[in-house]
DNA sequence: GTCTATATGTAGATAGAC
DNA sequence: GTCTATCTACATATAGAC
């Protein structure tokens, strides 16, 4: 699966289909304990009792704690990019792209799973949410996510050429930030509004619209409705 | 300073000007450790050595590692909200309050010091994000931020009477974590605009320009400019 | 109030049997 | 590939001298 200890000589056979499930179920493991209770607060020992495993095998399948970890955020990061990327490119094809459009292009491939009951996929958005706000993981989230990000602005200035670059990249990672706050601030969300939450579909659409007019306002505050 | 441990029998006697300083030195120890590394990424030996003192004073003066932790987060919560409320009546005073004016009083009594140079309040910003984004702090973050937020998205309501309650939670939500973005992924925004940062009093600017403008989307769709 | 010394638990990682 | 057993380091917290 991520196995990537042994570079001295090359793999002798093909890992068996009980090694291979074996590695997703801890793969699977540390994904929701990561996101719930950071990386410190995991210990590989709770890793192997939620993937219902003995703890050696948690490093032997996974190297280390730290590479673990990187396996985590890495393994949805390219799929979840292409998504984006496709996503971006119909946006762009209209004859007139929106706002709207592009942010929804890179909101909707992450936030639709999250939200909507799958919850290995709510532990992955979470687990960018705490990559995405800590300097430590600073490499591996331009690594996983930065390249994507310079396509979305870049579609973002294309729309509006003549946005201050900065402005853009400012707008857009406020645009992250509200967007993770789906995924990490339900219960203060809930707290503040009251039991009567909107639907998750419902709140997507409310993000896109938030973020849609406060990036316009940034890049093109003197037209009426871009 | 925050002494909590002998219930049984009141203090004898007043702390001297040394045990004052001690605790403070250690509280701000802790609040700068605990807002770069998190909670479980510091050990109160490190907090001890940041502050010059000795492991056995940390737990002496704290507590606990853990009540040491609330005391840092709630030490600067008091003043912050005073001084939010404060503006918030001022911005309420005028007779067209604007959103800008409200969301301004909410966003400037901790962003102004924070990235303007305070170390110790930028920490504390820092350590905010992580208790608004945890789910393990839940109590403690409605016990220190829920009251004066409550009172602002009142104030809300107030400036657009037709707004439904749900969608003025979901934007505060939003803007607070756009706010908390500008502490937390500093190094994000440089690495995707380049070098030539805005400002800090330039940054503030544009959040609540994108904030606001997002908000009033949100819970006004239909009006031309509020 | 502050120190040294230490009790007690748990962390990550590995060796070697199977 | 997977297990049991264990090494070494470091965690929080406390006891008791000063």
């Amino acid at each position: 699966m991520f196995r990537a200890k042994q570079d001295p000589g090359q793999r002798q056979r093909a890992p068996s289909q009980r090694s291979i499930d074996t590695g997703l179920r801890i793969v699977d493991a540390a994904e929701r304990l990561f996101s719930e209770r950071g990386y410190d607060g995991t210990s590989t020992r709770d890793i192997a009792q939620s993937a219902g495993v003995t703890a050696a095998l948690v490093t032997f399948h996974g190297s280390s704690k730290l590479a673990l970890f990187e396996t985590v955020v890495e393994r949805r990061a390219h799929a979840m990019s292409a998504q984006r990327e496709a996503a971006l490119a119909l946006a762009l094809a209209s004859p007139s792209p929106t706002l709207e459009a592009v942010l929804g292009a890179f909101i909707r491939p992450l936030m639709s799973r999250a939200l909507c009951g799958d919850t290995q996929w709510l532990a992955y958005a979470r687990l960018v949410a705490m990559v995405s706000a800590d300097a430590r993981w600073a490499p591996l989230a331009a690594r996983c996510f930065d390249p994507t990000a310079a396509q979305f602005m870049a579609a973002v200035r294309s729309i509006h050429p003549q946005a201050n670059p900065q402005d853009v990249a400012a707008g857009f990672v406020f645009t992250v930030s509200a967007m993770l706050s789906l995924c990490t601030s339900e219960w203060r969300i809930m707290a503040l509004a009251g039991p009567d939450t909107p639907t998750a579909p419902d709140r997507i659409d409310q993000l896109i619209a938030y973020a849609a007019a406060g990036l316009r306002m940034l890049i093109a505050p003197d037209q009426p409705l871009g």
